[in-house]
RNA sequence: GCGGAGGUGGCGGAAUCGGCAGACGCAGCAGACUUAAAAUCUGCCGGCCUUUACAGGCCAUGGGGGUUCGAGUCCCCCCCUCCGCACCA
């Protein structure tokens, strides 16, 4: 028999295949032979990857060995516990390989999440495989289908044509979310404004909800604020003006500020407003024109630039203000274009309020002006709340009103609040205003021109009508094409399917199919659903199984998708909660970011990268190990042009997975960015040395453990309370995330034990054993099974804390003098304050004489301070 | 500009409720074992100063002020880093 260490690469494997064949993951649900409904219930769940053609990189272990953690611990707690995988598996990298090699994407798709399957059970998690599935599947996206004819029934799917952000380079349209700076999200590629007909999701019908049930979630409250911000509700009132020597046209305005109204002095409409062309008068039509031009032809990055001067031209008409009389002289309010009102917002017009707006200040200051002051603020600072009270400098804030009154209402005096009721209330009761909500969000463009992803359920007739495709005809499958490259313009790759598209519906009539697909994000809007009860073929999800596993009760991912798939999967769970087919109003209860993996990498003085591989340490510095030119270390993501890319296979191939698992948990807070460091990797390899040996003889024959652990005997005292300490500290880190702190405990009392010698139980080893599992599952098992512990340790049920031993019998407090630590003293732990007090001076005495104690404090356990002097 | 998170040894980080700053790990130093090395084990390991030693003192959590018997932690001002939003009316 050979002799053998701590050999992750044996027994690795050896339990991965034992766990799959004893099926000992699988997860019943309710209804289920042998499924127990006593035990509470608790889903985790990772954010599904794209398996992309790279693998798995070693950021993807991070959240996954978290939430494996949370997994394994929450079974030996007693949990009915969910923990799913499966793949993300429609998008543009497998279309843009086929469009390079031919491969079909479902054959590229096939052998990247085979690829992936692979890695991800080389690092032990503990997924029930039963359950996985991709949103590729026939079978799934069926009802990805399903949902979106949902969502066409009520109302919520239409089509439009509106100005939609087109990318040429990806040859498809993309949604504002994707959309950043005027450049796609995904490969930062250049899109135009392009006015194109769309499906639309009515995604902002659900704005005000989708904003609300944001306070009751447990998510990262920056999360929370760049979806509030995305969402961007804003209060106020919208207010009409008539244009004089126009009957016909009324210029509404959006404004949360309706208390300024008595400071207009001027209004903006967006060059693009369709009121432009009717209002301009004939002196200014080319002035007007020409402006037009100059803004279409802007790129948004431009017209965005705050830096940049204002820039506008006056149409020639003028607008009313509804707060006087037509005749008045302060009704009349010249209207300007300009690109700093943007259309999609609000309604694309302003009233312009220098006195209290900085933008419309600035605009007064390029073009000379008037500004009439409506506010005098005691701001404290003489000088500047007189320039403010004469009109020279603008205040955005609550101030005291002046000149701020008609004949009817008078807003001296007023606060804030009052004023704005006050003006409302003036413009309800003339009809020309009205209090009023906007939202930022827009409704979600949802088609795209590609092919690779789900296509839509719906039939066009000659007569430009549509409808949906029966629910019995679906899934919609994806026909087969030669070639999918885009053609560069506006038009979907479906149409060269002339013979797919080319159909009858039910009723035998001729039609054509609708050749758009459906965007990335819709297979991840409900695959959490899914999970539930991934092979029914009657619904979507089992009503029994949605009521026992919904919500999800902790959901670790990426921060990147906290706007977009977060916020599009939270919109189709409240409309299937509309329509009674989910129970809960929210998806994830409880949402977790992982902070990113970052490396090390090197420049030279010119800021060229240099490999990681040509660095080397010289003492404190690094050079370059040919030419010896000092280098640079840099903290950056990992990438290929970095060439600090750390591949989780040679780390499991060099140190076995349980350690690359124990280093990604070690290496600090979970949410944190952190930089991997290859150095560090053997430290945590060392303690799970340290822990074999505690437990089996070095060169030990197979199966073998230490002599003084093969039979039960006495535990000692003091190892005991450590081991009492250890689990409590580490059951109390894992259900706050604090894996770090957890790991660091279990090094604690490893230290300890190996210190003691031959004094380690055989009980005690067994509980430090299930305390590591949830952590080193592999190990875990190796040493559980070794010790005898019984059955598989995956659902032996955590070990009891003895709440009276996380205390010693003595402690040590601090004695100070003024704050200032001045001895050590060693009390029982149950002493009184007077006990405690005796000692402390006795200790201190020498520096307590010849002063006065002026007070006394003791905190029990910690520490004594006398106020003395 | 607005909003959010953060700044602690040579490095990653700990300090959960205002109570002994630096747990745990890495790197480093010294020693044991060894013919030697690796591996392993033991000890030391924030800075400055006093001291033969034992010990002891002072400073120290980005900077400055404050509250408190006591501040990494609370309050005010400032600096820096990262992230998000960015003419949103």
């Amino acid at each position: 028999m050979a002799k053998q260490n701590y050999n992750p690469a044996e027994i690795e494997p050896r339990w991965q295949a034992y766990w799959e064949e004893e099926g000992v993951f699988r997860c019943l649900n309710p209804g289920d032979a042998g499924f127990d409904e006593s035990r509470p219930k608790y889903y985790v769940l990772d954010m599904f990857p794209y398996p992309s053609g790279a693998g798995l990189h070693v950021g993807h272990p991070e959240g996954y060995t978290a939430t494996d953690i949370m997994a394994r611990f929450k079974r030996m707690r007693g949990f009915n516990v969910l923990h799913p995988m499966g793949w993300d598996a429609f998008g543009l990298p497998a279309e843009q390989h086929a469009i390079r090699t031919g491969t079909h994407p479902a054959i590229s798709t096939a052998e990247n999440i085979n690829m992936f399957r692979r890695q991800l059970k080389a690092l032990g998690f503990s997924y029930d495989w039963d359950r996985e599935f991709a949103t590729t599947d026939e079978e799934y996206f069926r009802w990805t289908q399903w949902i979106f004819s949902q969502l066409y029934e009520r109302g919520l799917a239409y089509v439009s044509e509106v100005p939609v952000w087109w990318c040429p380079e990806m040859g498809t349209v993309l949604a504002n979310e994707e959309v950043i700076n005027g450049r796609s999200e995904r490969g930062d590629f250049e899109c135009e404004r392009r006015p194109l007909k769309q499906w639309m999701l009515r995604i902002t019908d659900y704005a005000e909800r989708l904003l609300a049930d944001l306070d009751g979630l447990d998510w990262p409250e920056s999360v929370k604020t760049m979806q509030r911000e995305w969402i961007g509700k804003s209060e106020g009132a919208e207010v009409s003006f008539q244009v004089a020597g126009h009957q016909d046209a009324v210029i509404d305005v959006f404004t949360t500020r309706p208390d300024t109204l008595f400071g207009a002095s001027f209004m903006v409409l967006a060059p693009e407003h369709p009121l432009v062309d009717q209002i301009t008068s004939a002196a200014q039509k080319d002035a007007v024109a020409d402006y037009k031009r100059m803004a279409a032809s802007k790129s948004e990055l431009d017209r965005t630039d705050l830096a940049r001067e204002m820039s506008g031209v006056f149409t020639g008409a003028y607008g009313l203000n509804p707060l006087f009389a037509a005749d008045d002289p302060r009704a009349k309010l010249p209207v300007w274009i300009a690109d700093y009102v943007i259309v999609t917002y609000g309604t694309g017009a302003i009233m312009a309020v220098p006195a209290g707006d900085d933008r419309d200040f600035r605009f007064t200051q390029e073009f000379d002006l008037p500004v009439p002051a409506i506010f005098a603020p005691k701001t404290g600072d003489a000088d500047r709340d007189a320039a403010i009270a004469a009109g020279k400098e603008c205040f955005v804030g609550e101030a005291p009103y002046i000149n701020s009154s008609n004949a009817e209402i008078d807003l001296t005096g007023k606060s804030m609040v009052e004023a704005k009721k006050l003006v409302i209330e003036y413009l309800s009761g003339r009809e020309v205003g009205k209090s009023k909500i906007t939202y930022r969000l827009r409704d979600w463009l949802f088609s795209r021109q590609r092919y690779w992803g789900e296509p839509f359920p719906v039939l066009h007739y000659e007569d430009g009508s549509h409808a949906l495709v029966p629910d019995s005809d679906l899934p919609i499958t994806l026909p087969e094409v030669d070639d999918y490259r885009p053609s560069g313009r506006p038009e979907a790759l479906l149409a060269k399917a002339e013979d797919w598209v080319k159909t009858r519906d039910a009723a035998g009539r001729e039609c054509k199919r609708e050749t758009n697909t459906m965007p990335n994000w819709a297979g991840s809007c409900w695959y959490y659903l899914r999970f539930l009860d991934p092979k029914n073929s009657q619904r979507f999800v089992s009503e029994a199984a949605e009521k026992y596993w919904m919500p999800v009760d902790l959901y670790i991912g990426g921060v990147e998708h906290a706007v977009l798939h977060l916020l599009y999967a939270r919109f189709w769970h409240k409309v299937l909660y509309d329509l009674g087919q989910v129970h809960t109003k929210e998806p994830f209860q409880k949402l977790y970011n992982q902070g990113m993996i970052l490396s090390f990498a090197y420049e030279d003085e010119r800021g060229a990268t240099v490999p990681v591989s040509d660095a080397e340490e010289d003492g404190e510095a690094y050079r370059h190990k040919k030419t010896g030119v000092p280098l640079k270390q840099v903290v950056a993501k990992m990438s290929k042009t970095l060439q600090n890319v750390v591949n989780p296979d040679e780390v499991i191939s060099d140190y076995g997975a349980d350690t690359l698992r124990l280093y990604e948990m070690f290496m600090g807070p979970l949410a944190d960015a952190k930089p991997w460091n290859t150095k560090d990797v053997p430290g945590t390899h060392r303690f799970l040395n340290r822990v074999w040996r505690l437990i089996c003889p070095e060169d030990s024959e197979q199966g073998s453990i230490h002599a003084h652990l093969a039979a039960e005997r006495d535990s000692d005292a003091d190892l005991e309370r450590l081991l009492h300490r250890c689990i409590h500290k580490v059951a109390g880190d894992i259900e706050r995330l604090a894996f770090n702190t957890a790991i660091a405990a279990m090094m604690n009392f490893v230290n300890e034990a190996t210190k003691a010698g031959d004094k380690l139980s055989r009980s005690q080893a067994l509980r430090f054993v299930q305390c590591i599992a949830p952590f080193a599952p592999h190990l875990g098992e190796e040493l559980w099974s070794r010790l005898g512990g019984g059955e598989v340790l995956v659902y032996a049920s955590w070990p009891l804390v003895d709440e009276s031993l996380l205390q010693d019998d003595m402690v040590e407090m601090a004695v100070q003098i003024l704050g200032k630590l001045r001895a050590r003293i060693q009390v029982p732990a149950d002493a009184g304050e007077d006990v405690i007090l005796e000692m402390a001076r006795a200790a201190v005495k020498d520096q307590l004489a010849g002063k006065t104690i002026r007070k006394e404090i003791v905190v029990k356990g910690r520490l004594v301070n006398f106020v003395a002097n």
